[in-house]
DNA sequence: CTGAAAGCGCTTACAG
DNA sequence: CTGAAAGCGCTTACAG
């Protein structure tokens, strides 16, 4: 099916129209074989249910496809089992590259994705290696932008609901938290962080546990929308009303953010427009061009209606 | 790589582990090759974006990689070009199977996935035709059931906010709505339906229009829990209190559906495992069992906070 | 029981 | 310019 200027035209035109009847298309396999390319990359992910992966996911396929690539699924769940046989699998299916966008994997797992000698593309997620790349959100930078916020509009008893304790980007929006903090000589306060999970449910418990503090913080910055979510249900079963008692905000911007009630103030990850930027640079590494660093992207804050100045109440 | 008796013990324990050293392994390429196999299954969706589709698509591969296949992604964007470059994509790598999660794909697409000559299951859809089969929910009798418990609550004024006119699941959705008038003698009133596109913006607008009605609904069922998030706003912006002043259904319990402010009564779908049922069925249909007929699925109703009898005033 | 050959569907380098 | 052959990495049927 190699268009090629040697044969006649028309030809070529029968011949395609012939192909079309008979719904024949070239097997990749032969192909592949043959040229040692399979124009498909492997996306590793921890779950396709988290949104956040989801919107990632969407961003990569799409350009991936706009150049031919065709995109091999594979979910770790978060299972060092699953990890190296959805690893090995797509090393059978030889793919041309990887990209990773799973936040809980371990090293050793990164280290049998460098294994495989293919270029890979990590997403939040930093690996030296020959062969890899990363694009990543400045945790750090953007979570001093959010507590920021919430130090300008008077609060000095901020809480950090966090996801669970250890993971990189919670360590460094916790950093970023901080920092802001001692920017505006706060003090640190440790009764008030608490580690949930990530998820709204383990972050509502979370939230309690820092609302139900005797000085309680009069804004909570959470690690993602969907601790913004528990913290938001936490506080309406005390009867708490957002903004006024208390000031939440997010992290990703999420579908649902801006749903919420009050719609949440958060800071904006594009996470679709990372997705793309990883796939082009998988893209141009399969193609053999140079391309070097790790692609820092910026958060941006997205202010809206969870918060609001500390009401003066005792 | 295959295990035979006829290979001493320790020899085949000696090779792989040098195949494991070396990082071997087996490339699918050439087995396929031959064996016209390649362990793979399409999943072709409108866009992973959603969660629905992310949830089912999960369960799929969930079970697909327990059987140690891999899926091949495959997002439409509801556009008809890449609807059909897309499967043309799968059919050159030759998948096994192919799975469609897509509600919004339109028939010849459809038609040219059969021609592919594989087993091939729909969710929520269906098509007639040798090799595809269908697990869906039922529609109807879940809409009928939504809509029974605002009839229940006391609401006489119901209103339906659908998704775009014309897609088989919202005439479904409404004719389940309808039947539920219907059972108890309410009359069915035109100016109290709207359509909206399953999302949360185009809802909002589409449950303004309902809530400007002189005789506006007391409560409105959703076809969806993007267009119940809407529906929400929608009467926040109007400071209409959710169930007080207005009840909501939604339908599919997405995660956010227990987050919601008040948490949202609707119709669980248990996406994930008809993922998982569909991905056994094109497994059994791949093993060459017998497998007929479609599954059809019950929805099951979850009553939370945003349904409550309607309030006396006029 | 075992090892060499044929062949799956392609592409590419090469001989004519 | 064109057509036949070799070979990619596997599995399987077959000869020894």
């Amino acid at each position: 099916m190699t268009n090629s200027p040697l044969i006649r035209e028309e030809t070529a035109a029968h011949v395609k129209r012939v192909a079309e009847d008979l719904h024949y298309t070239a097997s990749t396999l032969g192909r592949g074989l043959v040229t040692g390319k399979t124009a498909t990359i492997g996306v590793v992910v921890t779950t396709i249910r988290d949104p956040f992966i989801g919107e990632v996911v969407s961003g990569v396929e799409d350009v991936a496809n706009e150049h031919g690539y065709t995109v091999l699924l594979a979910c770790s769940q978060g299972d060092p089992h699953r990890e190296i046989s959805v690893i090995r699998s797509l090393q059978e299916r030889r793919v041309d590259g990887v990209l990773v966008a799973a936040s809980r994997v371990d090293s050793r797992y990164l280290e049998q994705v460098s294994a495989m000698k293919v270029p890979v593309v990590l997403i939040n997620r930093f690996h030296p290696g020959g062969l890899t790349r990363s694009v990543m959100i400045d945790n750090v930078a953007a979570a001093t932008v959010a507590t920021r916020h919430l130090v300008q509009l008077g609060h000095r008893q901020i809480g950090y609901l966090g996801d669970q304790f250890g993971l990189q980007s919670d360590t460094d929006r916790f950093a970023g938290y901080r920092e802001a903090l001692a920017e505006a000589d706060l003090p640190f306060l440790p009764e008030l962080v608490s580690h949930g999970d990530g998820q709204p449910d383990g972050s509502v418990k979370a939230a309690h546990k820092l609302l139900s503090q005797r000085k309680k913080p009069t804004a909570i910055f959470c690690y993602n929308d969907m601790a913004a979510l528990g913290a938001l249900q936490a506080a309406a079963s005390r009867k708490l009303q957002v903004p006024m008692d208390l000031s939440i905000v997010g992290f990703d911007d999420l579908f649902f953010a801006a749903y919420t009630q009050p719609p949440l103030t958060t800071i904006r990850q594009p996470m679709r427009r990372m997705g793309c930027q990883a796939a082009e640079i998988l893209l141009k590494l399969l193609a053999g061009k140079p391309c070097d660093g790790t692609i820092a992207i910026e958060g941006q804050l997205m202010v809206r209606s969870s918060t609001a100045p500390p009401t003066a109440r005792v």
